[in-house]
DNA sequence: GAGGTAACTTCAATTTTAGAAGTCAGTCAA
DNA sequence: TTGACTGACTTCTAAAATTGAAGTTACCTC
């Protein structure tokens, strides 16, 4: 199966994975996040290459999670923001941080994360939207819908 | 740039991005969160190629994600578990679900996750370690740490 | 009018991936 | 006791994606 097939998956994980789970996504969503919209910025920041990066913010445009705006006419700059459905994003992008300052650091985090409205440096966490508690892996049971269990069934080596 | 130097940024977002920001390792680690365990089931629920299966799992063997284990000698079988550092991607993994669900579905959730000790199916979120209250991208303010700042200034084109 | 900047595009060389086929040790069924 | 089967891979080659460098366009500043 080619990785553009993952797009057409019932599985939301796989149709969120074709978008935007490769390793220079990631790194474009980091720098948006932090506040940057340039194409320059994301070129000196990321280290990916210009085709690559046009590539990717073309496909992220298409797919409706950047927009590309003019900041200026004459001379006439675009950059480029995300959208609501972009921002969104951001569980997704805390978490891999959380987790490699955790597992891959070796020092402090080079970023912290203020709650504005609170105040604090926080460490956001996974909670059970019914209960309210810390939720991990082990807290989880994962239950499938039966027509995407039938469908998962189905799939075999040589379909 | 290379893809493999992002493991030597100093940004944790890009180390853990260089080790499971691709997309067929999402999709392994779907496979895991779902109880699933073996070669052969990872290759029928997620469309990748033996050969890139293989590679996929031997790179997070090696990076301390997965552990391989026998379990059946005669005939010796192997099978493939998330270690504790790899258990907690659960978060992103499921963020990612979240926003799938969210922006691309066309139906309902294929899966539904249960909070176990309070057995409510719930829809987790990130909160704020301090406060509790639930987080988005707008309630964040990164701040980079004075050297992490200095060496993201110092990266320029021609360097 | 020389040089600079922002946002790209193009291109050849290299690297990665896909898909099919093959391997190998051991098991099971007749 | 042979032949089919299973699980867990490896090998191979064509096709696709990526890198790094250089070029482009439109404007602006000195």
């Amino acid at each position: 199966m080619a990785r553009a097939d993952l797009a057409r998956q019932t599985c939301s994980i796989a149709r969120a994975v074709s978008l935007v789970g490769d390793e220079w996504t990631f790194m474009i969503l980091r720098e948006m996040f932090l506040g940057n919209r340039k194409f320059d910025e994301f070129l000196r920041h990321t280290g990916a290459s210009a085709a690559l990066l046009s590539q990717r913010l073309k496909k992220l445009e298409a797919e409706g999670v950047i927009r590309r705006e003019a900041y200026s006419e004459r001379p006439i700059r675009h950059d480029y923001r995300l959208t609501a459905m972009g921002r969104e994003l951001w569980p997704a992008v805390i978490a891999l941080k959380q987790w490699g300052d955790k597992w891959l650091g070796d020092g402090p985090a080079p970023v912290e994360i203020v709650h504005k409205s609170c105040g604090h440096v926080t460490e956001p966490q996974m909670t059970c939207s019914d209960c309210g508690e810390p939720m991990a892996a082990h807290d989880a049971e994962p239950r499938l819908s039966e027509p995407f269990d039938t469908e998962r069934q189905a799939m075999r080596k040589h379909s």
